[in-house]
RNA sequence: GCCCAGAUAGCUCAGUCGGUAGAGCAGAGGACUGAAAAUCCUCGUGUCGCUGGUUCGAUUCCGGCUCUGGGCA
């Protein structure tokens, strides 16, 4: 079986930087698994790694859309497959690098998606029947259909009750069965989880950091530029941390100190949830980064784990 | 120097007609299958500024002090 390096870790844990430096190292080819930085024009608020940053390594998934295409996990999966295919076809290494759990999960566990539908529309109306009916009564909707899903959705976690009557309105299967059969079959490639951590503190630091450094690098100034070219809050892209913060700003609702404080705080939050995510994965081998880590060390024992599990890359 | 207002959770503040107190934010933990940087759930003990007095009992009422605003000189 073919074997995929994964590199995951919460954002600015230094994921973007040990992968580019791990690629150099076993010849390998960067594949992103970032919700944001597969759009076009975003470019200093998703962190993305510049052409020096990458210094030739190759990486996929990332410029890939515009930011008002209609992006999913299904996608994102399809074409994440489509590259690892080429990159081993090519006898280079896969590595998968990234913060988006969800995206993660779906090439690890290889989740099928099958044909369902996403309808805006319906999203719409069932937004607004949570609206003016109220939350349970959607809810309740949804355990009449499909009482299992109810049991595990909070009524007012509205976002995927509506996704799970969507699934239900058009396949005429409910989302727990969609869900049980997406597992049948198991990965086609051998992953190798690598997963970095630090002291909370010292992460925080890290973000609060991270974010001065875009606002210097002119954050602001990009969204101005995303905005010209017509992307309003309306498209998800819009919606990321960073971009949303900002956008407030430039619409004169908040101070752009008050934008500079909720970004911080947002990353952080975001961060913690990404941890939740990752903690409770199986078969992460988890690097501590802390003072005295060197980046050298690191690919060493990575390299040492690899070699251990009977890998020959 | 005088007058007024305030001092309660890390922050902003509410409240207790006297029976030792609670919101938002921060923070912590968790969930997650086609929007996921999204969305959602759970978690609140702190010399109620200090010090006397009244009282069975004071964070609450009264006096003094300290500090912070604002005003008058």
């Amino acid at each position: 079986m073919d074997n995929v390096i994964v590199i995951l870790g919460p954002t600015a844990s230094g994921k973007t930087k040990l992968s580019i430096e791990l690629a150099k190292d076993i010849r390998g080819e960067i594949v992103s698994a970032d919700s944001m930085q597969i759009y076009k024009y975003m470019d200093i608020g998703t962190a993305k790694p510049d052409e020096e940053e990458k210094q030739g390594i190759k990486h996929y998934l990332i410029d890939e859309v515009t930011p008002d295409s209609e992006f999913s996990v299904a996608r994102f999966q399809q074409l994440a497959k489509n590259y690892i295919d080429d990159i081993i076809d090519r006898s280079k290494v896969p590595i998968v690098s990234g913060g988006t759990g969800l995206y993660i999960d779906s090439l690890i566990y290889n989740i099928e998606f099958g044909d369902t539908i996403c309808d805006w529309e319906l999203r719409e109306k069932l937004k607004n029947e949570a609206l003016e009916k109220g939350n349970e009564y959607l809810h309740n909707k949804l355990k009449e259909i499909d009482p299992e899903a109810a049991e595990k959705i909070h009524m007012n976690n509205v976002k995927r009750v509506i996704r799970a009557i969507e699934v239900y309105t058009y396949t005429k299967k409910t989302i727990s069965m969609h869900q049980k059969e997406s597992r049948r079959n198991p990965p086609k490639y051998n992953f190798t989880i690598f997963g970095l951590r630090m002291d909370r503190e010292k992460l925080y630091e890290r973000i609060n950091q991270r974010v001065d450094l875009m606002m210097e690098k002119g954050l602001v100034k990009e969204v101005k530029k995303l905005v010209e070219m017509g992307y309003d809050n309306s498209t998800i892209a819009m919606q990321g941390i960073g971009y949303k913060e900002i956008l407030s700003y430039l619409k004169g609702e908040i101070t752009l100190d008050e934008a500079i404080y909720v970004l911080k705080r947002d990353t952080r939050h975001y961060a913690k949830r990404q941890l939740t995510w990752f903690n409770r994965m199986e078969d992460v081998t988890w690097i501590d980064i802390d003072q005295n880590s060197n980046l050298t060390e690191i690919i060493k024992n990575i390299k040492e784990v690899i070699a251990t599990s009977g890998i020959i890359l």
